[in-house]
DNA sequence: CAGAGCTCCTGAATGC
DNA sequence: TGCATTCAGGAGCTCT
């Protein structure tokens, strides 16, 4: 389940083989995917590809005419292969590289999306993302200022990509254990060192990450196929019933907002 | 506008 | 052993 260290993870890993490159073909077996992909996307040709980006977490690959937008969703990978890589079951699409390379795409569960934008700003799905967890524009006045109006459970808050990109339910776990705040307290009741610890916690739990190549619960890959490694660092997410690392309590799990969520009940106290 | 709930999908885990 | 049910989850969309 890819979140924003393994998207940022995949979109570095897959860069060198297609920055440059030209795009002979597009090969879709699966347009089914989270919105049918494009007809422009099928026809993609002869566009070389310029850039690669990442904005939340969405990969962006400036081509001559447009953009191509990539949207893993919980299962996607890409992978850089040869031209006679036997394709696999859910390899959905083969972005066929003028030098034989192929990127491609499988995704289990098809949550994931290819679009295409001849503007960027058409792209309103990127346009109305907040800001990105790790840039400077991420703070504790930025976020106060967002939680101000918001009653809602700060974990769902804290998921909410209009406010922080990037920050998904694993992570969102994470921080709020490492911040010792409750994943139930509302959003505007955060006072301003809780505010401070949720800020750099969520900065350092993404950073962590991403140091370690990105997580990696079953289903995420790295683009060249490797399992990742990170999944035994988690402190909370999926231990329920077991003790805590910190003080022994065990560890407990509520849905909210449709999302387990993970805590320890004497450390994040409500 | 804010917030709650629904939805897409497959495969692993669980239940009988 | 096998079939049916449940769960997982990113995030846009619908409804209140």
């Amino acid at each position: 389940m890819p979140e924003l260290p393994e998207v940022e993870t995949t979109k570095n890993k897959i860069t060198p083989a297609l920055q440059g490159q030209k795009i002979v073909r597009v090969e879709v077996r699966q347009p089914s995917l989270r919105w049918i992909v494009s007809p422009e996307i099928m026809r993609l040709k002869n566009e070389t590809v310029h850039d690669l980006s990442r904005r939340g977490k969405y990969i962006i690959l400036t081509l001559d005419h447009g953009y191509l937008v990539i949207h893993l969703g919980m299962t996607g990978f890409l992978k850089i292969v040869d031209a006679n890589t036997p394709i696999g079951k859910h390899d959905h699409i083969d972005l066929v590289l003028e030098d034989g390379k192929i990127l491609r795409y499988n995704d289990i569960r098809r949550f994931g999306s290819w679009q295409w934008f001849e503007n960027i700003e058409d792209c309103i799905l990127i346009q109305n993302l907040g800001v990105e967890p790790l840039s400077d524009d991420f703070n504790s006045a930025y976020l106060l200022n967002r939680f101000k109006t918001k009653k809602i459970a700060c974990k769902i808050a804290i998921m909410d990509s209009k406010i922080v990109v990037g920050v998904g339910n694993i992570y969102a776990s994470e921080a709020l254990f490492l911040a010792k705040i409750h994943p139930e307290t509302p959003a505007n009741q955060l006072n301003i060192k809780q505010i401070n610890d949720l800020v750099s916690s969520i900065k350092a739990v993404l950073l962590k990450a991403l140091k370690e190549g990105g997580t990696t619960i079953k289903d995420f890959q790295q683009s060249d196929g490797k399992i990742g490694y990170f999944v035994q660092q988690l402190n909370v997410y999926g231990r329920q019933g077991k003790k805590c690392y910190v003080c022994g309590t065990l560890i407990e799990s509520k849905v909210l907002g449709q999302r387990n969520s993970f805590f320890c009940p004497a450390c994040q106290k409500k």
